[in-house]
DNA sequence: CCTAGATTTGATACCGGTAACAGTCGGTGG
DNA sequence: CCACCGACTGTTACCGGTATCAAATCTAGG
């Protein structure tokens, strides 16, 4: 006997499906989907998981047929943190598709960042995702307020009042990394400070100091360098801090590029890592991993934030859209101290 | 009275506004809006009329739905550097969002790749994409050799008779930087070579040899030292090649990390690059510009090339929908030699 | 003039979602 | 103890097309 034969192609999981693996109805999964908040958390949760079992994506063209409403969201970039953006990407794309929305990239160059975001605009898209340091332009973010586009800031230090934003506690990072630099034993920890025009900079500077006061250290100036947050700066940086008459014996960057210069200006001084200096990092970048020996850093969830900044743009937009207004959220995500094989107990 | 809220969006005619105006169903239509033959001229003409009275544009999003027209693209990555990807993750997504597919990505772990690639084809994606160091997966060619799935190879050296590929040549490009280093004045021309289980790593290697010997220059196996792509073992490599007792006066590594350790071993040993030593890499990294000097490199088209190969992809499965057999596409693009501060003429 | 086979056309059931509205359930105030 | 309320979940009917198959019409041969 003949059955039936589906029209629907391969396996590609249909909100039913999911529906009965949840053992809901498909319009549960739907609310679901686009963060209504009228479904119980228990049942949230049931759907959740049944949604990740299964692979499940929905179908842009029903949704948008259905609904005929298309969420489009943009993504303005800039080069400088590039290693960070493949993550960013990868964590916004899930999420975008997960909720249907139509992701759309931008990038700009040096000095072109209000421009290009006013072609984004200009595009149609409904919010803008903000990484950095693109987050703490302020000619972006004075045209996005003017043409009221809702956007999320991620990683900025200092979040716009005009703009949601979703970060990690950047001060209670470099607190938790100089603490671990103390309980190691070290007590001359020095300090490389990234580019002062980006705001999480002063933030993880206050958290060195911090952690040094707690612990009952004296700051000693000598002990901290300004550095941009590129390798070279970080080259300059470390040969200033390793030129000292009594040297740190432990350098913490403000992030990785630096620390790996750090590293190789300690190399090039015949000193070993972590035998004879430790170093730490902070981003947890594809560099940390690169060289030799690997950094010890702080690891922010880049995927995760870009996930959480999809969504939350998302919300505001839906919102938006039925006439509601949102306050502006402020999203702290939990930061990972990594320990690879850059840092050790000091020698003495 | 409550009249029934038409969810139809503003003034836009639908098939069946057109189907009423010319007096017949649907269907017919349907059938005249994509050339179907089976549809006597006259009642074309009827139809075409309506069509043009009524303004008709047919919804793309009801179109794809219902025809289950839906193009879903794969991308299967697993660990290449973030920057590459990042790249490469924009030129696919631009691409397929222009011709109206579905990009889904997948990341999987050493070890996990053909599970990752059955997973992908579990959720019903019509072709993958498959960049450097999936590409040359045995185990995931197989499982998609296995059911069927159209796949295109991005970078890869020896393309697999079962896939498309798009790349470019990694022999001319080694020769042209070989010939680069010769022209400069370089004699004694160092090379380290990329892991074995790449194919790439074997076509850089004869383009080194090919500039050489077409040079007139004899191949020191001495100068060539083996590497596995990866920073540390750049060390080694370096260490083996700096050591000799008349060492190169350039070193070309078959990519930019290993020829990034090479500038740290030089400097350890108290090498000026590019004064006292020449390094070249390949790939233009992140990492090329970010330590300092910057790297002379060999810059592959990473965006152009994922653009391409989603052109490509697209192209298998739309003829294989309408069961034409398409012969499996080799695409060549062109790479750029990138000359920054690594390089110079030697020193004697 | 009739009938088999080919050509056109139509009716129906979807595609995979969501809007609108109708329950269901536990708690509340009278 | 019951009507009522609010929070949650399910039912039904679509969105605008097309695949499928049956019905209607046409064509040609006997």
């Amino acid at each position: 006997m003949q059955q039936k034969v589906a029209r629907r192609q391969g396996g590609g999981s249909t909100i039913r499906d999911v529906a009965r693996q949840a053992g809901v109805s498909p319009m549960t999964v739907s609310r679901v989907i686009n963060g209504e908040k009228s479904v119980r958390d228990s049942t949230r949760e049931t759907v959740t998981a049944a949604i990740r079992d299964l692979n499940y994506a929905p179908n842009p063209a029903a949704r948008s047929l259905a609904s005929a409403e298309l969420v489009r969201i943009g993504l303005l970039y800039s080069n400088p943190s590039a290693a960070y953006l493949s993550e960013f990407l990868v964590g916004g794309m899930e999420q975008t598709s997960r909720s249907g929305a139509q992701l759309i990239i931008e990038r700009c160059d040096e000095g072109g960042e209000a421009e290009a975001a006013e072609k984004l605009v200009g595009m149609g898209v409904d919010g803008i995702i903000l990484p950095p340091p693109i987050c703490d332009s302020e000619a972006v973010l004075q045209t996005l307020a003017k043409s009221r586009t809702p956007a999320v800031a991620v990683a900025t230090g200092h979040p716009a009042a005009s703009t949601s934003a979703v970060r990690i506690d950047d001060r209670a990072a470099a607190e938790a990394m100089t603490q671990h630099l103390i309980d190691l034993g070290h007590r001359r920890i020095g300090f490389i400070k990234g580019h002062p025009n980006q705001t999480a900079s002063a933030q993880r500077y206050e958290g060195y100091l911090t952690a040094l006061s707690r612990a009952g250290l004296a700051a000693d100036v000598a002990l901290v360098a300004q550095g941009y947050f590129t390798y070279r700066s970080g080259l300059e940086a470390a040969d200033q801090l390793l030129g000292l008459p009594s040297p740190p014996t432990a350098i913490f960057a403000s992030n990785d590029d630096m620390a790996a210069a750090t590293v190789a200006v300690a190399h090039r001084l015949g000193l070993d890592v972590p035998r004879d200096l430790t170093v730490c990092g902070f981003d947890d970048s594809a560099l940390a991993t690169t060289i030799w020996p690997e950094l010890t850093t702080i690891r922010q969830p880049i995927a995760d934030m870009s996930r959480e900044a999809v969504t939350v743009l998302i919300e505001e937009i839906r919102a938006r859209r039925s006439g509601e207004s949102t306050p502006r959220r402020r999203t702290l995500l939990d930061f990972t101290l990594i320990r690879r094989q850059s840092d050790g107990r000091p020698k003495d």
